[in-house]
DNA sequence: CAACATTGTGCAAACGTTTCGACATCGCGT
DNA sequence: ACGCGATGTCGAAACGTTTGCACAATGTTG
C-alpha cells in the first residue's frame, strides 16, 4: 500500500538539496562549527557564527528535517487525531474552530502539525499508536473519542504525552481540555424552565457514548430536577448531531403528546427539528420552543434566530495544544481536567426577545 | 523559537523504542536481512521471513520514519497550506469538505497529511517553501492563494510537486483542481434572469483578487450579456465573504434605487444580507430574490430555504490530492486546470417552489 | 621564556533505516 | 571430486544532523 510511494522517482528537475556540509564548506569551515554556529552556541567565535550564517543565507539552507529529527530523537509535530467513527460527531463549525487554536498554538511554537483521521478503532495498533511508535510526531491530540474507545486508555498507559480534547469524568490521569457542557445545558435548560415557564420540554439528544452528550443530557435532567419537573424518559430521543438526525427524531417526538419545547444538542439539530416541525406546519417559537447548542455563526441569521450556548472551541483547541506542548517539552504537569465555561446566547427562538444572559461555570 | 522544543526532556516513563536492531537480534539474523525480510524482498528466505515477521510482531515493532525518510529521501507526507491572508476567505464548511477529500486520498496511500497555515505571505522564505526545502513534506496543496501571490510562481518555478485547488488559468504550467465557478454562477444568474425575468440583479461579490470570486463575477456578468441586461458597476459590491461581509454589503445596496434580486458570490454572504433585509423590514423572496452559492448544509434549513449552487468540494480535494501523489511518485503528467461542474439548487429564496434543475459545465 | 588557562575548531560517533556488493553455503553438473 | 551458479546472509556505507571529546591556537601568568 505505502510501499510505491517508495519506488525511486524520475530525476526532477530540482536544485541539488543544499546540505550543512555545503554550508560548512562555502564558509570555510567544518561540518561540526557550522551546525554550532547556527545554533548559535557560546564556544563559536562571533566572526565565524558571521561567516557561516552568511554561507547558510546564500545558499538558502533550510536544514533538512529528518535529518535533525533522527538525531534530537523528537521530530517537532504534533498530531490531531480524529477517530474516523466520529466523522458527523465533531461537526464541522465546531471542529475547524478547534483546528485553529490548535494550529495557531503549534505555530507559535514551532511544531508542525499533522492531522489524522484515524481509521478502524478497533484495529490492532490504533492510528494514533503508530503514529507515535513510528515517531511520526511526539504528541498527539485526540479529539472527540467515544467513551467506550479503549484505545484512549491504551494510549494513556503508553507514556507518550497525550491530550485529550472533551470531558473524560472517569479517567483522572489522563489530560483534558473541554466544554462544560454539564453547566451550559443545564443553564439553557433552565431558562426555558424559568424564564418561560415550560413545563414539558424534550430533548434531543447527541450519541450517547460520547461524553459531551452524556453531559449535556445531565444538565437536562439536573435542571429539571431543580425545577421540580418530573423527567420523562420518553421525550428523550437519542441522535447524532446531524441535521438529518434531529430532523427525524423531532418527527419522532412530534408523534408524541403536545410539547412546550425541544432541547436539541447541538445547533444543526435544533436546524432539522424547526425544519420537521415546518413539515407538520408548526412554527418556532410560536407553537413550540426550540433551542440549540453551540452557537455556530449560522444560529444568528436563522429565522427565527436560534436561542443556543456559545463556548470558546478556538481557546479549547490552543489549550490542549499548550498542555500537549508541555508534555512534549517534558514537563509533568499534574493532569488537569479543565472545562471552559459556556454562555447561554437569548435570540428569538425560545420565545424570547433577543438580550443575553452570562453563566459561569461550576469549574 | 522552535529551539527550546528540542531542549532535553525528562525520561518519560517510555518502554525502550524498538528498532529494527532489536528485532534482528530477536530473530538471530543481521539489521539489513531483518529489513529485507520486512520488506518482503525475494533475496530472502521464506522461513528467515517467518521468523522476523515474528519477532517484528511480538516486539510490535514500529518502523522510525525519521530514519526511514532519511534513507530514502522521502518522508511520505503532504502538506495542505492554507495561507494566512485567506482566512475567513476558506469559509469553514468548505474548506472542512476539501480537507476530508484531500486525507482521504493520502491515507489510501499511507500518506501523512500536514497542515500549514502559512504566515506572513511576503515572508521571504513562504512557509510551503520552507517546508518542501526542509524536508517536511513531499508536496504541498496550496489551497486558495491570492491570484496576486507571487509566492506561488516561485513554488512552481522550485520543481516541488505542487497542486493548487481552485483555477488559476494564467498559470498553465500549474496542476489545478477547481469548479467550474463561472459556469455555476453564470447559471445561477439566468435563473433568475430566465425563469424569474428579474432586470435589477445586484451582486454581492467575493474579495476579488480570488480567483473564484473573479470567475462567479465573470459568470454573473457573462449571464447579463446573454439576457441582453446593461452591466451596472454599481450594483456590484465587493465583500469577503463572511455573514457580517455581506450583511453591510446588503446594506449599502438597499440604500440605491429598488432591486429585483441580490446574487451574493457564497451562502454566507446570502445570509448576511437576508439578516440585513430584515432591518429594513424586507423580507425574501416576498420583496427581493437573494441566492447564495456552495449549498452549504444549512442552507436547506434556512428559512427561507435558500437557492443555491453546489459543488462536490470533497472530490476536489481529493483530485487534488490524488494529482499531487502522482507527482510525488515522480510521474510527469501534463499539467492540467481540472474543473468540476456545479449544480444549480433552486428553493425558495428566489421565489421558486423547490424543483431542482442541473446545470453541466463547459469542461 | 616556559607553562598554563582559555578559546575556538575539527573529528568522529550516533540516531534508524535501506541497499550495494561481498561472501558463505549448498546442490548441481561435468 | 571439483568447480560453478544459485541462493541466502551479512557487513558497510550512506542519508543529514548534533554533540562529546580531543586538540590547535591564542593569550596570560609565574
Amino acid at each position: 500500500m505505502t510501499t510505491h510511494i517508495f519506488e525511486d522517482a524520475a530525476p526532477s528537475p530540482l536544485a541539488p538539496r543544499r546540505t550543512l556540509r555545503d554550508v560548512a564548506r562555502l564558509a570555510g569551515v567544518s561540518v561540526s562549527t557550522a551546525s554550532m554556529a547556527l545554533a548559535d552556541k557560546s564556544r563559536v567565535s562571533a566572526s565565524t557564527k558571521q561567516a557561516v550564517r552568511q554561507a547558510a543565507a546564500a545558499l538558502s539552507y533550510v536544514p533538512n528535517s529528518s535529518g535533525r529529527a533522527l538525531r534530537a530523537q523528537r521530530v517537532g509535530a504534533l498530531a490531531v487525531v480524529v477517530p474516523h467513527t466520529s466523522h458527523h460527531v465533531f461537526t464541522h463549525p465546531v471542529f475547524m474552530d478547534l483546528l485553529e487554536g490548535i494550529t495557531a498554538a503549534a505555530n507559535e511554537h514551532g511544531v508542525t502539525t499533522i492531522l489524522s483521521t484515524a481509521p478502524a478503532e478497533h484495529d490492532e495498533a490504533p492510528a494514533y499508536l503508530r503514529i507515535l511508535e513510528g515517531r511520526q510526531a511526539d504528541g498527539v491530540i485526540v479529539a472527540s473519542a467515544s467513551v467506550r474507545d479503549q484505545n484512549v486508555d491504551r494510549l494513556a498507559a503508553s507514556g507518550y504525552p497525550v491530550t485529550l480534547v472533551g470531558r473524560r469524568p472517569h479517567r483522572p490521569s489522563l489530560h483534558c481540555v473541554g466544554i462544560d457542557d454539564l453547566g451550559g445545558f443545564q443553564a439553557l435548560t433552565e431558562h426555558l424552565l424559568g424564564a418561560h415557564g415550560h413545563r414539558r420540554l424534550a430533548h434531543i439528544a447527541g450519541p450517547l457514548d460520547h461524553q459531551s452528550a452524556i453531559d449535556k443530557h445531565e444538565g437536562f435532567r439536573a435542571a429539571l430536577a431543580q425545577a421540580g419537573v418530573a423527567y420523562d424518559p420518553s421525550l428523550v430521543v437519542e441522535s447524532d448531531y446531524s441535521q438529518e438526525g434531529g430532523h427525524a427524531a423531532a418527527l419522532e417526538l412530534l408523534e408524541g403528546p403536545a410539547l412546550d419545547a425541544i432541547v436539541a444538542a447541538n445547533d444543526q439539530m435544533a436546524f432539522g427539528a424547526i425544519e420537521a416541525m415546518r413539515d407538520h406546519g408548526l412554527d418556532a417559537p410560536r407553537d413550540l420552543a426550540v433551542v440549540g447548542y453551540d452557537d455556530i455563526g449560522l444560529a444568528r441569521v436563522m429565522h427565527p434566530q436560534l436561542t443556543s450556548v456559545c463556548a470558546d472551541l478556538v481557546e479549547v483547541g490552543r489549550l490542549a495544544a499548550e498542555r500537549l506542548l508541555e508534555l512534549m517539552a517534558g514537563k509533568q504537569p499534574q493532569p488537569v481536567q479543565r472545562e471552559l465555561p459556556t454562555t447561554v446566547i437569548v435570540r428569538a427562538s425560545c420565545g424570547c426577545p433577543p438580550e443575553r444572559i452570562q453563566r459561569g461555570t461550576t469549574a
